[in-house]
This record gives C-alpha cells, sequence and structure tokens, in this order.
DNA sequence: CTGAAAGCGCTTACAG
DNA sequence: CTGAAAGCGCTTACAG
C-alpha cells in the first residue's frame, strides 16, 4: 500500500486456482459451484468438497480480475455536491439499502469537495470502476456529460431534472410546495409568500410552480413581490425575510423552500422583532430532526428522500443505457404541523384590504 | 449494465492495443510514455506521436486491469456510521482533498445503514476494491478487524481510540473541553456540568476528561451529580438537561459533547423555563453554520475536522501496514463565543453557598 | 456433460 | 536499450 517501501508483501491471498488444487478439481468447477451454475453436474459430495476448501482457505473473489473479465464492476456511483446537505443523508440511505439489495456496492463521493474538480472525478469514473452513475446536484456539468457519453456510462440525474436529459427521477416539488400552501391557506391566510430557491437550481423552480398554483387554485391573487429568490443557506433564508418584511404590506405566512434557509428565516423574523406564528407564519420544505427544536418548532413538508434514493438505484440498474427515465417517485409526502404555523393576526384582514 | 438484456453492447474503449496499433508501437511503450517511464528511451517525436493517438482514440486506463496486474487499486475506503450527522462532512471534505492530492479516489460508505451490515461491506473490501481503509465510529467490531486481519488491509481508525488497536488518528477532545470550562471560568462560574456523551463513545469519554481535568485545573471541585452521560442527539440533550435543571444546587453553565445534544439541551430548557444564558450557560463542542442562528445563538468549540480527515489519508497512505499510528490531529481548536454563554446570575454565589 | 484453454487489458522483468 | 512475452485471477464458450 505504502507508495515508497514496497515491500511487506501482504500475505498472498487464496486464488480459485488454490481453491481447486486443495479440492482435486479444476478451477471451472470451483468457479462455477460458487456461482450457482445450474449447468454444471457436480455430485453433492464434491460440491461440499469445494465449498470446505472455500471456506477453509478464506476465499474471496478477486474484484479486479472478476471485473476484467466480465467488463462488469458490481459498483454504482452516487456524487453528490455537499455531504454537508442534510438532505443527501437520507438519500443516500435509501440508495444504499437498494443497491445492496441488488448484489452492488454503492460507493459515493462529492463533485464539488476541495481539491476534487470534476476532472478528478471523471478520470476515476472513465477508468471503468463503476457500472453507473447517479448525479445529485449540478454534478452534471457540459463536460462531465461529453465524458458520460464517451466512456457510454450510463447515468440518471438524481432530484433534478434537466433541458434536454430525458434521464431522471425526481420527487414531487410541486406537490410539496401545494401542500404548504393548502395548509395556510386552511388556516386562514390570504397573503402567503414563497422564498424560492436559487435561481438556477430545478427543484426551486419546481416548488415555485407548485407554491403558484396552488395560491390559483385557492383562488389567491399572486403577488411577484411576494416571491423572492433565497439561496438555500440560512444566510439566503435571512436575506429573502428581510426582504418581505420591509414591504410595505407584509405577507403573513411564508412558504420557505428549504430547511437551512428557514431556519435563516426564523432568524431573521426574530432579529427584525417579528412573531413567528403570531405576526407571520413559516412552513418548510424538508423535514429535519432539528424541526422540533427550532424556536418556534418548525411546520415542515416531509418528502421521501429515501424512497427517492431507493427508485434511482432501481431504475439505473433494471434500464438499458438507451431508455429514457422521467419518474416522479410517489411516496408519501406529508405536512408536519409545528408551532411556526398559525392562523393569520386578527388585524391581518383589515390590513391587507386598506 | 442491465442484469436483464445485456444486448447494447457499450462501444469498446479504446485499449493499450488500440493506441499502439494507431502509433505505430508497441503497447509496452504506450504503457511507459503515459506513466513517464525514466528508463524509456524515446525519440520526442514518438511520444508527441502516442500521445497524439491516446488523445484521439480517448483512451483511459482500465482499472480492473491495472488493479489486477499490479494488485493495487488506487482507492481508498472511508466508512462511517451515519451520513446524518454533520461532523462527518467536514472529515470527508479533508480526506477527499488528501486522498485526490496523492492520486488516490476515495469512496465514502456507511457502515450502518440499513440493509447494509457489516457482512455485507467486508465482503466488498474483501474483494479487494480498496488498498486501504479509514473506520469511523463503531465500524471496526470485531468481526470487521477479524476480516482485516485476514486479508491484510490496512486500516486506520478515525476519530476513535479502541483498547488494543494501536492505529488511529483523533482530535485533542481533552483540549476542546478543557477550552469549553476556561471559558466558563472566566465567565466567573464555578458550578459547571458536563452533558457527556454515551457510555460507550470514546471521544465522550476523552471530553469527560478534558473537562474533568480542567475544573480541577481551576481549582474548582468535581460534583458527580454534575456529569450526566446523553446522547449524542437532540433527544439525549433534553433528557440530560431536564436532569440537570433538576438538582438541588443547579448549574450555572453546562458543556454538552456534542452539537445535536446541545440543541435538545436548549430546548429542554427553555421548556423548563430556564433563560439561557440568563440562568444558565451553554457551551457546546463542535461548532456549526447553524449555530449562529439558534436561540440563543450557540457558544461552540470549533475543532479541525477537514485537518482530521486529511491527517488520516496521509498516515494511512505513507505508513506500513504493520506500523503503530497513533496521532493527536494539531489543527487549531477554538472557542467561538456567542449568545448562550455569559456571567453566572447575580445570586448564584449565594445560591451555590446555602 | 466436463475439463482445459482462451482471453479480458494491463505492467514490467527479461531476453535479445 | 527495447520489444515481445509472461502473467495477474477470473469466467465461460467450446472442444472433446
Amino acid at each position: 500500500m505504502s507508495p515508497r517501501g514496497s515491500g511487506q508483501a501482504r500475505q498472498r491471498r487464496a486464488t480459485l486456482a488454490d481453491v481447486g488444487r486443495h479440492a482435486g478439481v479444476d478451477t471451472s468447477v470451483v468457479s462455477r459451484v460458487l456461482s450457482n451454475d445450474p449447468i454444471l453436474n457436480i455430485r453433492d459430495e464434491t460440491r461440499e468438497r469445494v465449498l470446505a476448501s472455500v471456506s477453509e482457505l478464506g476465499y474471496v473473489v478477486n474484484a479486479a480480475a472478476r471485473s476484467l473479465r466480465t467488463a462488469r464492476t458490481g459498483t454504482i456511483g452516487l456524487f453528490i455536491p455537499d455531504f454537508a446537505n442534510p438532505v443527501y443523508a437520507e438519500i443516500i440511505s435509501g440508495a444504499e439499502a437498494a443497491a445492496t439489495a441488488r448484489g452492488y456496492a454503492l460507493v459515493t463521493g462529492s463533485s464539488g469537495a476541495s481539491g476534487a474538480t470534476p476532472q478528478t472525478y471523471l478520470d476515476l469514473l472513465g477508468q471503468g470502476r463503476v457500472d453507473g452513475l447517479l448525479l445529485a446536484g449540478d454534478a452534471l456539468t457540459p463536460a462531465v456529460r461529453k465524458a458520460l457519453d464517451e466512456f457510454n456510462l450510463p447515468y440518471l440525474l438524481l432530484n433534478r431534472k434537466m433541458r434536454g436529459s430525458h434521464r431522471f427521477v425526481v420527487l414531487d416539488d410541486e406537490k410539496a410546495a401545494g401542500l404548504a400552501v393548502d395548509h395556510l391557506v386552511e388556516l386562514g391566510h390570504t397573503r402567503i409568500a414563497h422564498l424560492a430557491g436559487p435561481a438556477g437550481a430545478d427543484t426551486a423552480q419546481r416548488r415555485r410552480a407548485g407554491y403558484l398554483a396552488a395560491l390559483k387554485q385557492a383562488g389567491l391573487p399572486h403577488d411577484p413581490d411576494m416571491v423572492i429568490a433565497a439561496d438555500y443557506t440560512p444566510e439566503g433564508g435571512v436575506a429573502g425575510m428581510t426582504q418581505l418584511m420591509k414591504l410595505r404590506s407584509r405577507p403573513t405566512a411564508v412558504v420557505v423552500s428549504n430547511f437551512a434557509a428557514a431556519i435563516g428565516a426564523l432568524g431573521a423574523a426574530r432579529a427584525s422583532g417579528v412573531s413567528v406564528p403570531g405576526e407571520v407564519s413559516v412552513v418548510t420544505i424538508h423535514d429535519s430532526p432539528l424541526a422540533e427544536f427550532l424556536v418556534p418548532s418548525l411546520t415542515a413538508v416531509r418528502m421521501p428522500l429515501e424512497e427517492l434514493g431507493r427508485r434511482a438505484v432501481d431504475r439505473l440498474l433494471s434500464r438499458r443505457f438507451d431508455d429514457a427515465v422521467e419518474e416522479v417517485v410517489t411516496g408519501p409526502i406529508e405536512l408536519v404541523a409545528r408551532r411556526s404555523s398559525a392562523p393569520p393576526p386578527a388585524g391581518s384582514k383589515r390590513k391587507a384590504a386598506k
């Protein structure tokens, strides 16, 4: 392992040939026994002997040799922009479960880590280390796409649609935003703002669309001042909320597109002396174990992120490369009501009407 | 890639032989040109021709073939218990940077994911997919250890010491806890409690030791009632803080061993009607971008997690397998003072004395 | 049916 | 010095 000191040879691992010799059969027989080749005719007694040798010698297949021979690796890669985003923890969990269930290894890497330029990870992928790729966030740059096409490497966009690509698995972000709006409408709100995500983010666009559709459905007017792009960060939420609080006629409720931004929004409201939910209700998309512990605890729309990871792996593994995959995960989306949402203040109607 | 439909053969990728043919040289020459073999004597003109063919054919080395030949993979694995713990995001970031800088790929996996039993990932590792392993959390169970020894696979414990293992890279948790105590002592606190982590966690033990040492250093008595084991979760913090608030003679400050637990502790204080920092100050170990946005914002000891990841990779790659590695990362540890810590309430001296 | 052989794509010791 | 050949450890089509 050491770049220097090549010595210290690792104890040699048992090979198929070792097992064959030990059991007195050909290596091909061992291989077939281990892969349960239905064609193989072998006496039970011999099979037992082979298996005993395998376990006695501690034989484990050599992935490199198998992969060289079969041109498959049994590994799929998942690239995410940032391990710090808790959304991905759940996605990874589902993806790992699905990969494991199918006998694949899932390796996760970050496409934006310090020092890891896209080229770095492309080099790795181009070397045939994975059979397919799940790409979240902005991982599919034009350069990456070109390389994937060149390598003929199957891939699927995860939680992201992209112009010109017909291979993605996403959540029903429209519905999620709609649920948030519906909840606020039921509480009696009529002036509902939206802290949308960054302009470039495709999830943000779909949530925005869901917000607008739900407003329309409820017969509420759409005020463009009430929709503000905000980064998916606490700072983004602070900036957006601060702007909303400066409006002549303030919203009585805000649908925030992202949990981190919602934390910032709560902070900004507090800083401006605006009571939540007394003066303004806040609902966020994506729940988190922390939501319960914020002040006030945060009403959130829970998304089926594990299911998203699971479905993405399943689709990647079960489709031929050139098939289109355009799937919206149908897992349960539900609003978890907590303290940050309540009926609008008594005076708000009048205020809005003036 | 598809388990069914094997057809749809991927376009064949260029091999060394293709490049050699294209450039009119032997494959071995191509290999040597690409690896910059200093022994190789070749005319500049020929070298250019080879390189041109490489780029024209889009040749990329086949990792499986290289790995089979060299018995090395150029990959190291990092196993963490849980992607949802934000501490690991920073560690991964540092580890990826270090691995990339050394020409290695870092693949990250979770040892505790649903469905991924230890055996599952052991099988994968045993197949020779990585040259070495970084293990965080509880990943090194006795079974795992036995297997690693059997496979002669180099590994290093990350952020964890373990009885009987002399291969680890950890942070200076004692110092971190000490800084937290020192900060509170400077503010005038004399009754400083500790929400220690779970009994089994080695980081918890070291933080506890640092807490005790700092108390002693400050000449403060150690009250066993003031040290309470608490899970590294918001719920753990709630339970621990609730217990502390019931003490006859309450602490005026609490050093919490973990950020998630600190969030729970703040919640519990609020629920009990105890003002932070008015009645009790809270300091946590590990900073987070969220600390700023909690109510009150949370004083935290910032740890060099990226450096931990970086060092672990460096040590794993530069040591021979049987060398002992016992390293405490020396990166900067610093206390970030925010609103959750303040001088003790005026009456506290009297109260403590009664 | 079954065993022996070919060959996946590399790297590098070695014969010339 | 340099090119050709061996061989890493598998799997599987195929000859017998």
